[in-house]
RNA sequence: GGCCCCGUAGCUCAAUUUGGCAGAGCAGUAGACUCUUAAUCUAUUGGUUGAAGGUUCGAGUCCUUCCGGGGUCACCA
């Protein structure tokens, strides 16, 4: 390894003593490899130039074969001793993996048929004195590939550079989050920004991060959530409006959780929870499209997503998974019934709490196809509103599941003050008798309320997840280009 | 946080079961080679076996602790 990076540090001297500067400050591009290999007959025997990475090399006496990586492809470039003279094959011959260069020339295929450049000058752009991965390939097949999943996580611009389908993979998230962002637009909404350092959290049930503002002299929190804050926008007289941005959580990191991760949350006046159902699908089937996905794999299935999801109520689910009524059961037959079923449950579980874990253990894994479960307990609920026609222990809740996954969560919004303070309430009891993750009292939303907000739909939709839905990346570290990771002082 | 698995050269991996000289391929270096593509051929460098202790005549291998990762359960989205 020392050594590797000495023998580069002697060709860096040794080209700048041929008067090369190693690291030049511009250079024309001309064409883009891609653009190159699908425009061929066009551009047979053109002059162009392109740039990027050396990522293959087969040097020969008097010419040689390499392969430039650029933005989306990678190109065969030819160089002939006779072609572009022996001080230019000079330079080339302390060239090596990994270095960035320039190469103009023109056009042409090769005895193999492969679409190549034959050099007329090269110029080197960056000299790397670290060595990349190895990572060869034929037909497609890696040959020592860089698969250590902590090293690509750790240094992940060398993933990108040898991993292409990584690089595919964050380019199919861009491109969902800008679909979602015209999406939005084109309906209407206003994007806007609020805090994310908060005197108080809330809009969602977590642990915070907490920090310090030294000029206030006043802790804050890393927002959990935008719902309080965008509801504030709604009540001063935004009628549409969305964030798209990190929230933070401070808990368990594994599979499906990163302590930062991006949501999506938009609030729209005037709705209920039925016209959500419907934006909530089209904007779904919106960005399929945009990415040209027809189906979703999930385990063995085939999911098709545009078949219309399905709506099943809450309740109705739970009792046809245990087979009981279940709304009816008080707390002790909750308990019983977790028990019966090896269901740890923590000592001052409430009712909400049972359901939930009831929920998550028989139906959630269950609902493959789309599903809008609806009409949740108002107990885990403490924002949303009491179902019409209801007996006042349902809200209007829904979130849609796909592949087994929890993919958005919304509810027609609580707008009634009165109501509000008093679930409020709720949740500050429960989080004296020691639910940390109850939610807490937020004098000044409240009172934002009492001014008046209008009847609304809120929506919040884990932008990490759906990426992994819509690109079939099974761990949230493969759709974050830095996932968190403990801080390794050797680095 | 609990439990299970893993950590050996720049990369991918052997050697761990049964303690006995730390190895291979690729990358690198030197040389040959004017259509190669996992280029090829010849020669060759490269190691604090994640860290620290312990057992032993002898530890990559056994034991303890720690560090880091993966999986899973708990919690959450």
């Amino acid at each position: 390894m020392k050594q590797i990076i000495e023998f580069r540090k002697k060709k860096l001297k040794e080209l700048r003593d041929m008067g090369i500067n190693p690291y030049p400050y511009k250079f024309d591009v001309s064409h883009v490899s891609q653009n190159i290999l699908k425009n061929f007959k066009l551009l047979k025997g053109e002059s162009v130039s392109v740039a990027g990475r050396i990522v293959s090399l087969r040097k020969m006496g008097k010419a040689s074969f390499f392969h430039v990586q650029d933005q989306d492809g990678k190109i065969q470039i030819y160089i002939k001793k006779d072609n572009v003279g022996e001080e230019q094959y000079a330079l080339f011959k302390l060239l090596d993996m990994g270095d960035i260069v320039g190469i103009s020339g023109k056009v042409f295929k090769t005895k193999t048929e492969e679409i190549s450049i034959a050099t007329d000058e090269v110029t080197l752009l960056s000299k790397s004195i670290q060595p990349l991965p190895g990572s060869k390939e034929k037909d497609g097949e890696k040959y020592s590939a860089f698969a250590n999943k902590e090293h690509r996580y750790r240094h992940r611009y060398l993933d990108l550079v040898v991993n292409p389908e990584v690089r595919e993979v964050f380019i199919k998230r861009s491109k969902i989050i800008s679909s979602i962002r015209n999406f939005l637009d084109s309906h209407g909404y206003v994007e806007v920004e609020t805090p994310v350092l908060q005197p108080l959290y809330g809009g969602a049930f977590a642990q915070p991060f907490k920090t310090r503002h030294y000029a206030l002299d006043q802790d804050l929190y890393l927002r959990i959530a935008d719902e309080l804050y965008l509801k504030r926008l709604i009540i001063g007289g935004f009628t549409r409006v969305y964030e798209l941005s990190k929230v933070f959580r401070n808990e368990g990191m594994d599979r499906n959780h990163n302590p930062e991760f991006t949501m999506l949350e938009f609030y729209t006046a005037y709705v209920d929870y039925f016209y959500l159902m419907d934006f909530v699908e089209s904007l779904i089937k919106h960005c399929a499209e945009v990415l040209g996905i027809k189906t979703l794999s999930a385990g063995d299935e085939e999911i098709d997503i545009f078949q219309p999801f399905q709506k099943a109520s809450y309740f109705e689910l739970l009792e046809k998974a245990a087979g009981l009524d279940i709304s009816t059961f008080d707390e002790t037959q909750l308990k019983e019934l977790c028990k019966e079923h090896n269901i740890a449950l923590e000592e001052n579980a409430h009712k909400g709490r049972m359901y939930d874990v009831l929920m998550r253990e028989f139906v959630e894994p269950e609902l493959i196809a789309p599903t809008f479960v609806m009409d949740y307990p108002k107990v885990i609920s403490p924002l949303a509103k009491i179902k019409r026609n209801g007996d006042g222990s349902i809200v209007e809740r829904f979130e849609l599941f796909m592949g087994g996954n929890e993919i958005a969560n919304a509810f027609t919004e609580l707008n009634d003050p009165v109501d509000q303070r008093i679930r409020m309430e709720e949740q500050s009891e429960l989080r004296k008798s020691g639910d940390l993750e109850a939610q807490t009292l937020d004098e000044d939303f409240l009172k934002a309320m009492e001014t008046g907000m209008p009847p609304t739909g809120g929506v919040g939709i884990g932008i990490d997840r759906l990426v992994m839905l819509l690109t079939g990346q099974r761990s949230i570290k493969d759709v974050i280009f830095f996932p968190a990771l403990r801080s390794q002082p050797d680095d």
